[in-house]
RNA sequence: GGCCCCGUCGUCUAGCCCGGUCCAGGACGCUAGGUUUUCAUCCUAGUAACACGAGUUCAAAUCUCGUCGGGGUCACCA
């Protein structure tokens, strides 16, 4: 049974059925419930929608489940309006009797069974105050006298929801406004019933790039999806918080705790917003920046993909080490993955292969290369191996470097280290690979050198 | 089509309620320059919008009306 409300306690719900995954659209939705309830102290229902018993599925209902728990969105429930057919029969019979609603002969329409029950529509004016967009004002008369069930035990959408509203002491209906069309119905049952209705927020949909309502047919649109393509839990609520809401002030990076502080329903925008996934990208970036190394450390091990893991000097220190090269580097997880994918990762885990001829910097001769990298080789001597800092690697060769032409010692050096034009700079990799790796490759590459002139 | 909702840079938006401080601010993107050689990062600068028309007013992105545009919804689905 549901808990019940304690004396103006705000209870918000997150009603999907369970017909397809958790998409963008949804969770937008249930993240608005939860910062609301979450800023007023109050908490957020889950309840499934699964009326329709033919379309929704449990695994969809698991999908999205999981979906809430990794975003960090906690709940009460789930409910399952499929189980609460007793209490829904009740209303309609109190209904009946009061004869709000009435059986319906439907035999000689179309429809797939003889009798169903309808409101009896008083065809009045509906007006609420909606705390988004004001007060909407509505004719109910071409409503009709609308099916609210096929029988008393088995509700329709309506019906179900204004009651479970009421059970469960919801005191605010945050939805999509494709909803809005749906409230004067509801408002008209919740009349019938003598009940209080909610207070209303019809919050803006989420268009796809046509400028569409989201759906399947616009790619990846499902929550799981950005999951899989490692955007962290933070960066997808911050980024969608900022679909269709704003604070005051130009603030754009949230923790969750800052958006629940923040929130307010006054704030939310009117217009639908358009999904972008550049920004999602910059966002999801800047909480990357702010996780511990130990955090980010465990998300890392976890893309490195089997062929790096083979190579010969693969190793988790070599990875620990490796760090601040990957972020630096990247906006998802995922882009580990495509590091790897694009051979801007081997160098960090063997050394590398090259030809002679790339690793002087322009017209520098071989001759004089080879001496300036045993140069760099012999400074690097003084700096300890097991403090060999990025820091401390860059003040032994700088002084050096500059004065005989960074380029001409800085390249050579960063390509005996990466075998690559183009790669993170010489002091990041020496010290992820060490520095008895670092000598040994600038040696190799001092033959090479000498095997060339 | 009926009903309902919406309309500021390419995108997310501030400002609109309480008209002047807005020849419209921030961010993403993009372009250019800069920082410790390349790439990346970072910094700086630039780019670009009040849908249109009329009205009210000394003054309108802000108020009013109309037009146009976009979206939602019109099930014995939710």
């Amino acid at each position: 049974m549901p808990k019940k409300s304690l004396q103006n306690e705000v209870v918000t719900r997150f009603p999907p059925s369970p017909t397809g995954n958790l998409h963008i659209g949804a969770a937008r939705t249930a993240l608005f419930n939860w910062l609301f309830a979450k800023h007023h102290d109050g908490r957020v229902v889950l309840r499934f929608e699964d009326t329709d018993v033919a379309r929704s599925d449990k695994k969809y209902a698991e999908n999205i489940k999981e979906g809430l728990e990794w975003l960090g969105i906690d709940y009460d429930g789930p409910y399952w309006q499929s189980e609460r057919t007793d209490i829904y029969k009740g209303y309609i019979e109190k209904l009946l009797e009061s004869g709000a609603v009435y059986v319906s002969d439907e035999s000689k329409s179309e429809g797939d069974r003889d009798e169903v029950i309808r409101f009896k529509n008083p065809n009045k004016i509906i007006t609420f105050e909606d705390m988004i967009r004001g007060e909407i004002s509505v004719d109910t008369t071409d409503l009709g006298d609308f099916v609210i069930a096929k029988s008393v035990d088995e509700p329709l959408y309506h019906l179900a929801v204004v009651v479970d509203d009421h059970e469960m002491g919801i005191t605010n209906v945050i939805r999509g406004d494709e909803h809005i069309a749906n409230t004067p119905r509801q408002l008209l049952l919740l009349e019938a019933m003598e009940v209080t209705p909610p207070t209303y927020a019809h919050i803006p949909l989420i268009l796809g790039d046509d400028g569409k309502k989201l759906s399947k047919r616009h790619g990846a649109t499902g929550l799981d999806v950005y999951r899989d393509m490692g955007v962290l839990p933070e960066g997808m609520i911050n980024y969608l918080s900022l679909l269709g809401w704003h604070p005051s002030d130009d603030q754009e990076i949230f923790t969750p705790k800052e958006l629940i502080a923040a929130f307010t329903i006054d704030r939310v925008q009117k217009s639908p917003a358009t999904f972008s996934k550049e920004k999602l990208r910059w966002v999801n970036r800047q909480h990357i920046l702010e996780m511990t190394e130990e955090e980010f450390y465990d998300e890392v091990k976890g893309q490195i993909p089997a062929d790096i893991t083979k190579l010969p000097q693969y190793h988790l220190d070599r990875v620990r080490a490796s760090l601040p090269i990957f972020r630096e580097r990247i906006e998802l997880l995922s882009d580990i993955v495509e590091m790897a994918e694009a051979g801007e990762m081997e160098f960090l885990f063997e050394a590398p292969d090259y030809g002679a001829g790339d690793i002087a910097w322009k017209d520098d001769t071989p001759e004089e290369t080879a001496s300036y990298l045993q140069k760099v080789a012999d400074l690097l001597d003084a700096v300890p191996a097991d403090d060999f800092a990025t820091e401390l690697v860059k003040d032994a060769v700088w002084d050096y470097a500059s004065e005989i032409g960074r380029g001409n010692v800085l390249w050579p050096t960063r390509f005996a280290l990466s075998g690559q034009k183009q790669s993170p700079g010489p002091f990041m990799i020496a010290t992820a690979i060490g520095k008895e790796e670092t000598v040994s490759r600038l040696q190799t590459a001092i033959s090479k050198l000498k095997d060339e002139s």
